[in-house]
DNA sequence: TGACAAAGCGACATATATGTCGCATAATAA
DNA sequence: TTATTATGCGACATATATGTCGCTTTGTCA
């Protein structure tokens, strides 16, 4: 393990990263990444030997990184409205960037591996990311400014609309308000003051 | 074209789409059509010369069939609280209905192909149930029954987390209530009697 | 600097999917 | 029944991706 190789496995990701965004994962094979990377067959084969060897390791270094500021945000007692704002903001950022979004090439990898459903890193991220809408919902309904019936209702709605947006505008040109319209929506959902 | 044909057409196609929905559109070969069907390589390339073209038929058969009884019930002034009860139950169901769900083949088909973001089924698709659901909700409006701020971003939450729903089931195993929570969520955003 | 390991190369063997073609068989109509 | 056409067959040629291997080049360290 040199520091060359290193840099050559980098430079692998980041360049399947963007083959993966763009094409999706069956349609990047080994000999693209050849190409885009200048490696060679035998050059790329010392390294990784598969594409999906080298598009786990991108997703794992992705989920690896989300964590829950969120969480140690609730224990400093910052209001649940701003946290909130922080977050779905965030989320509608997100939601527009669809040039490096791999959402679509993640969810065709898994849906046709043999890892389990039950144990794949869509799976972790869903946990953890309902894990931490919850405990702000609730934290928020504690301290008044939330009045929310079912805070797990509130988070599959945002989070799978999240997820269709992702996926949708990749297909056709989504609209920029469109991710504002939805954390709108989900912001009456959980606020008191903009009902009527 | 003979009776015959014709039957042999119909029954690749049920069979394409059961491939297509249980593996995705790149993961299905023309060898698997072959197999699935019991008809030789010459046999299918007789009445069809790619996956492609036979994912089209399917794909557009399917979209013809959609279309807006919707529209007739606003016109005989049936309430839209009534109308809405009926549409929503019919979202939630599909959503709980991955097994014969296309979606995610869909997507994979039109991410990576040549038909312009502007022109592919899905975007028509989108449109048809825009159109629908605005009108619906600004009836609903009208007559008092909904009190809504934005039509159509309800209209984006409900899509796009419908979309999300299927996707998602096909990576991880969706709890059933989920659907029921996602029109729960939508129905708040519409009625006045819920809020408090 | 010399020796050893890591990295890189590209031809090759293998595997798999595509698309074609001449021939066989089944349906249909005169 | 027979002529004609549609359907079906499977071997073959083609194309493309995979994975391997002996060899060369480059980096590293004593």
């Amino acid at each position: 393990m040199s520091q060359k190789g290193d840099k050559t496995r980098q430079n692998i990701r980041d360049t399947a990263y963007r083959l993966f965004a763009e094409k999706g994962f069956k349609e990047v094979t080994m000999k693209d990444i050849c190409e885009a990377t200048g490696l060679s067959r035998g050059g790329l084969y010392r390294h990784y030997e598969s594409t999906g060897q080298i598009f786990l390791e991108i997703v794992n270094a992705f989920s690896d990184r989300q964590q829950s500021e969120v969480l140690t945000k609730i224990e400093r007692r910052i209001p649940a409205a701003v946290i909130l704002e922080e977050l779905l903001a965030k989320y509608a950022e997100e939601m527009s960037d669809d040039e490096n979004s791999i959402s679509l090439a993640i969810y065709e990898f898994y849906s046709n591996s043999a890892i389990s459903k039950e144990d794949n890193s869509v799976k972790k991220q869903y946990e953890i990311a309902k894990e931490v809408w919850v405990e702000l919902i609730n934290y928020g309904i504690s301290t008044k400014e939330f009045s929310c019936v079912n805070p797990e209702a509130v988070f599959h709605v945002l989070v799978f609309a999240y997820q269709g947006v992702r996926m949708y505008s990749k297909l056709m040109e989504i609209d920029q308000k469109i991710p504002k319209q939805i954390v709108g929506e989900i912001k009456r959902l959980l606020l008191k003051e903009n009902d009527n």
